[in-house]
DNA sequence: CCCGAACGTGCTATATTATGGCACAGAGTA
DNA sequence: TACTCTGTGCCATAATATAGCACGTTCGGG
């Protein structure tokens, strides 16, 4: 199962230098590109004139270094608006956020991890924060787990033996069986807890929505400090996102099994 | 004044590739992308895979046909992120938003357009929409014109002189001593407005926001349909949008000048 | 003030490599 | 069942991305 198409080397390397950008980096110049991806300095000007000249890659005037360029939000745009969940969800999770204040957040699964694909957060000072298009591992947090815990056995066990279950934070559940409980609990109560397992200090509940096929989609999560959260109010909480999570899955097409 | 750097046909052809999909057409297959591009089947192939292998396209694997994937929107977070006057702005968009349930938009300049880079939706029925990423005329709108008020006039003469103003909506305004002059007023008033020039049945209100170096990067704007948002409320409305520039600007480190 | 180093950029020849032809398997349709 | 359309795989060759070199600028240190 393996693909033959070869792949195009300069897209690759176009692509490398793309993911050279992150929080800590916001700005390269030609020949650091060049270093960091063993391109000669003429290569990667090539390259990057490319992306400018379309927009993504932008060059700061005064520093003569590049950064990503607009072009990429206006993609993503279009990207998000295929998720149809998202359309729907939005104003369900900006109620959901309102009747606590604490962040609300709408993920969908993709590989090892879960991608934030829609997010609104508290207002308070102290709170969980996160971005569109963060990912986190799924195995570490309750939207993964929500996931998960409504795929077959069969794609979970793929799951394990493929991504493992590295330890995030000491709390990270890491092994196989009790994971599988773990999820097994979940679907039981129809709602997913991650209690320090992905950020300590951070505790969070969340459910899974469902489309008109009846499958998994994407899950919805309330995140809060533990200290505002406590695990026995997790019921509670628990029975409001659920609510959500289910006008989501509605909004969406699916029927519940009435047989 | 023409680079001379070589475009890399092969990583053009990628782009073109990334570009071909939109909101209505956010699905295409192999054959479809070739013929759309003018190439062969196994040259699209390649492309794609490299594409895919990078997450930057995803198959369905229903219809195998591809859409855009979610590394895009990862790519776009890191970008935003790097767009410093979003984050000082968020808390007081969402204020602004509060006060009168009406969408507020977050715009810089890009060429000849103003990218939305931050948005909160009013939650009444009819409401302006927008999406991050979203392009809009930099002279037909608010938050362009209020931006374009605080560039030195050899800037803006050479930006009508590249792009022109073509007519958005028959309330556009095409003259360019008239578009000076409104940009004049914009520059007196302290914000700038936008009357059906957009969007029929659209009224926006925008005022720049400027950074520690008192250059402006940015405007911030309310938009609602011109029935909840009359020409006589607009001093008054600006006023509070002025507020929240001001506030944001400040967060900039941008220092009025006192002299 | 001047010099050197490091940078972004531009050109050309060549060797790498992306391409297009051809072939095949599978899905959907008549 | 046969036919068409799809996505995919492999190969030789022609197209092209690359590396080498050179130039003009911008910094920072002497």
């Amino acid at each position: 199962m393996q693909h033959s198409s070869k792949k195009i080397g300069s897209l690759q390397r176009a692509i490398d230098i793309l993911n050279l950008f992150d929080d800590q980096t916001p700005e390269l110049g030609t020949t650091e590109i060049g270093r960091a991806l063993g391109l000669h300095k003429s290569t990667a000007a090539s390259l990057i004139y490319t992306l400018e000249a379309n927009g993504l890659l932008t060059q700061n005037p005064d520093t003569r270094k590049y950064h990503l360029g607009l072009k990429i939000v206006e993609r993503a745009s279009v990207m998000l608006n295929q998720v149809e969940v998202r359309q729907v969800a939005h104003p369900r999770l900006e109620e959901l956020r309102d009747q606590w204040n604490e962040t609300v957040n709408l993920a969908i699964l993709d590989g090892a991890d879960i991608v934030y694909v829609e997010r609104f957060l508290g207002s308070k000072a102290l709170s969980m924060h996160s971005e569109v298009g963060w990912r986190a591992p799924a195995h570490s947090t309750g939207l993964g787990k929500a996931i998960l815990s409504c795929l077959p056995l069969i794609a979970v066990k793929m799951y394990l033996e493929r991504y493992g279950l590295p330890p995030i934070t000491p709390r990270t559940i890491t092994d196989p069986p009790q994971f599988l409980a773990e999820l097994d609990k979940a679907r039981e109560q129809g709602y997913a807890i991650d209690d320090e397992e992905n950020e300590l200090g951070g505790r969070c509940i969340a459910v899974p929505i469902f489309d008109h096929t009846g499958q998994v989609v994407a899950a919805v999560s309330v995140s809060a400090p533990t200290a505002r959260l406590p695990i026995e109010d997790a019921p509670r909480v628990a029975q409001q996102v659920r609510e959500t999570a289910k006008a989501i899955s509605r909004g969406l097409g699916y029927q519940p099994r009435s047989f």
